[in-house]
DNA sequence: TCTGCTAACCTAACGCTGTTAGGCTGCAGG
DNA sequence: CCTGCAGCCTAACAGCGTTAGGTTAGCAGA
C-alpha cells in the first residue's frame, strides 16, 4: 500500500489528488490525513504544504478529481429529456462510485458552461426557469446519493415494517424517476 | 459565554445536545469539541464520557434535537398536498435556521409514523410510491439547503454573468416549486 | 567549471483533538 | 456507620493540521 522508495520525480497537486481519492475510497474519509498521504507518495508531511495551501484545499481537489469521472454518452441523447436524464444519472454514478465523499459532496458545485444549463436557455426556459430546474436536479441527485451512502444512518424504527425497510433502500431509478418528472414539469411550465 | 461556576445538578444528555448545538450555531461545526463543550457545561472533557459514548453520539443527538425543533402548523391544512409542503418546508426551515450544521444534515434519518409517510399509503399511494416520494422530498430539501448554505462553495465562474450569479443563489421558493412538481407528478401517476 | 538561486524535500515542534485509565468525593441505601 | 457507585477529576496517549527553519540537489548564468 505506502510506497517506501525515494521519489525520482517531484509531486504534483493531481498526483496528490489521485492518492488522496484513493485512500478515502479504500479506508474512509477519516482515514485520509496528510501524513497518511505523505506516506502514500513517499514522503514527509510537512512537504505537502508545498503543493497544496491546506487540507481543505485537498478536499476540494479531491471532490473536483471525483467530478471529472464524468462521462458523457457519445452520441448525444436527441431528446434534450433524455440528455439532461443522462447528465444527472452519471453525476449519481459518480457519486455512488464513491460513497466514503458523500459528507463533501455538498462542499463544491461546479457547472460546467457546456453542460447543459446554457443549452436549456436556447430552448426556450427563462434564466430563472432554467436555473431553478439545474439546482433541483443537483439537489436531487446529491440527497439521494448522502442518504443511500452508509454515511447516513437511519431511524425508521418506529414505522410498519415494510415501509421501514423500503426507506431504507435508496433505489438509483427512484432518483432517476423523480429527476425525470422534474424535467417533465418544468417542461410543461414553461411550454404553458 | 463559558461557565465558570461549579455545577449543583448533574449533567443530562439533553442538556449536552442543547449546548452543543448553540456552540455550533454561534461558532461553526469546527468550534464543537469535547473539551469546549465541557467548558460551556462547567466540567472537564473526560467526564463528558460518563454520559455520551462518543462524539459521535454527540452529533447525533444534536440532528435529532435540531429536528426536534419542526413545527407543524396546528389546523392542519385540509389538501394532502398542502400538509405535506408544510412539512418539508418546515424541514428545509430548520435545516436553514442551523447553517453550520448542513454538513450533518444527511447523517441521520428519522421519519415519524405519524408525520404523513403512513398516511399517504391511506390516501391509495402504494408501498412504494410512498416511500419513493418521500425519499424524493427529503433529499431535495436537504440538498437545497446544503447548497443554500455557506458550507457549500460554488464554482460558476465559467458561466455567463447573469446565470452565475441566479445559480448561487438557492431561493426557498425554489425548493417548495419543485417539491410541489414532485407531488403533483406522483399524484398524477398514482391517479392514473 | 564554479557560484548562487531555488524548488522540493526534511526534522522538530506547536497546540489542538478524541479518548482511556484510574483516582477522588460525596451522597443514598442497608 | 459502612458500602457502593454516580459523577466528576487529573494525567496521559496517539494522532491531527500546520509552521518555522534547515538541508540538498539540480539548473542558470558567468
Amino acid at each position: 500500500m505506502v510506497t517506501p522508495k525515494k521519489r525520482t520525480t517531484p509531486l504534483t497537486k493531481d498526483e496528490l489528488f489521485t492518492a488522496a481519492l484513493a485512500i478515502a475510497d479504500a479506508e474512509g474519509l477519516e482515514a485520509l490525513s496528510m501524513r497518511r498521504l505523505a506516506a502514500e507518495v513517499g514522503v514527509e508531511a510537512a512537504s505537502l504544504y508545498h503543493h497544496l495551501p491546506s487540507k481543505d484545499a485537498l478536499l476540494s481537489g479531491v471532490i473536483v478529481k471525483m467530478r471529472s469521472e464524468m462521462r458523457i454518452p457519445d452520441p448525444l441523447p436527441e431528446d434534450w429529456r433524455e440528455l439532461l436524464l443522462a447528465i444527472f444519472s452519471e453525476y449519481r454514478r459518480v457519486l455512488a462510485a464513491h460513497p466514503n465523499l458523500t459528507p463533501l459532496a455538498g462542499r463544491r458545485v461546479e457547472t460546467d458552461p457546456d453542460s447543459g444549463l446554457v443549452f436549456l436557455t436556447q430552448l426556450g426556459f427563462s434564466d430563472d426557469d432554467a436555473v431553478e430546474l439545474w439546482q433541483s436536479m443537483i439537489a436531487l441527485a446529491v440527497g439521494f446519493s448522502i442518504f443511500g451512502s452508509a454515511y447516513a444512518e437511519s431511524d425508521v424504527s418506529d414505522l410498519p415494517s415494510e415501509l421501514a425497510e423500503r426507506m431504507s433502500d435508496w433505489r438509483d431509478e427512484t432518483c432517476v424517476r423523480s429527476l425525470r418528472m422534474l424535467i417533465d414539469a418544468y417542461d410543461a411550465e414553461r411550454a404553458g
